[in-house]
DNA sequence: TCGCCTGATAGTTGCC
DNA sequence: GGCAACTATCAGGCGA
C-alpha cells in the first residue's frame, strides 16, 4: 500500500522542515543577539524598560507613516493625480 | 549646560538602538522566509498545522530532555539528601 | 447631548470593571496564600525548588496527557489523508 | 534504612503539596472567572484591550498613591510630625 | 474576510 | 543585583 509516491512525500516534508529548523535557529540566533545588546546597555547603565518603549514608538511611527502613505497614494491614484513624473504608471 | 557628556551619552543611545532596529529587521526577514515556507507548503497541499506539529515537536524534544536531567540531578540531590543516614532520626 | 445611552454604557462599564478589580484582588490573595505556604515549608526545611518542580510536574501530567491526544488526533487524521489510497500516486 | 522520620517528612510533603495544589486549583478557577467577565464584555460590544488598560492603570495609581503614603508617613514621622491627634504613637 | 484562539513575546516577580 | 520562572499581553494563523 506504501508506494512511491509517499517517498516523495516523505521527502518533500523532510525538505520543508529542515528548511524551517534552519531558519528558525537563525531566528533564535537574532533574538539572542538582541538580547545581548540589551544586557550589555543595562550594563553600562542604560534603563533597558525605557530603551524597549523608544524602540517600540519608532516602529509605531514608522508603520503608522507607511499606512498613511500608503492610504494617500491609494486616494491620489484614485482621483488621478501624478504622484510623480517618473512614475506615471 | 548640556556637556560633553550628554553627546557621549546620546551617541551611545542612538548606537544602541541602531544596533537593534537593525537586528529586529533581520528577525523580521526570516519570520518572513519562514511564512513563505509554510505558504509554499500549503500550495502543495500539506497540512500546515500538522507540519508545525512536527516542528514543535521535534524542537520541543530537546528542551524536555534538557529540563529532564536537570530535574533528575534536582531530584537525586534532593533524595540523597532525605536518605542520608544521619537524617534517619 | 449626553444621552441615556452613555449612562447605560458607563454603568456597564463600571460593573465589568468592578468584578474584575474583585476578582483580581481575590486572585492576588490565592497567590499571597501559596506564597505564605511556600515560605513555611522552607522555614521547616524542605526545598522548595524541588516542591515547586514536583507540583510542576504533577500538574504537567495533565496537560500533557491533553497535548499529546490532541497531537495524536492530529497525526492520524493527517495520516489517514496520506494514506488514502487514492492519494498512493 | 528508612525511619520513622522518613515517613514524617513524607507526610509533611503531601500535606504541603496538597495545599498548596488546592490554591492553584482555585486561583485558576478564579482566572477562569476573569476570562469570562471579559469574553462576557467583548460579546457586548466592549473593546477588551482598552478595559485591561484602563484596569492596569487604576490599579498602578492606587499602588502608587500607597506608595506616595507610605513615602509621605515616613517623612512625617522622621521630621517628628503628628500626622493625627489619635495616631500618637 | 473577520473574529477567535492558540502560540510567541515582553514584562514582572521571586530566588540566589 | 543578576538571573530565571512565571504571568499577562500581543500578534499571527485558522476556521466559519
Amino acid at each position: 500500500m506504501t508506494g512511491i509516491g509517499d517517498n516523495i512525500a516523505r521527502d518533500q516534508i523532510r525538505a520543508i522542515v529542515e528548511r524551517i529548523e534552519r531558519l528558525e535557529e537563525e531566528k533564535n540566533a537574532i533574538q539572542n543577539d538582541i538580547k545581548e545588546v540589551y544586557a550589555e546597555a543595562k550594563a553600562n547603565g542604560f534603563d533597558t524598560k525605557v530603551l524597549r518603549a523608544v524602540i517600540r514608538d519608532r516602529d509605531k511611527e514608522l508603520s503608522e507613516r507607511q499606512e498613511f502613505e500608503a492610504i494617500y497614494d491609494l486616494y491620489a491614484h484614485a482621483l488621478g493625480m501624478i504622484l510623480d513624473p517618473r512614475n506615471d504608471d
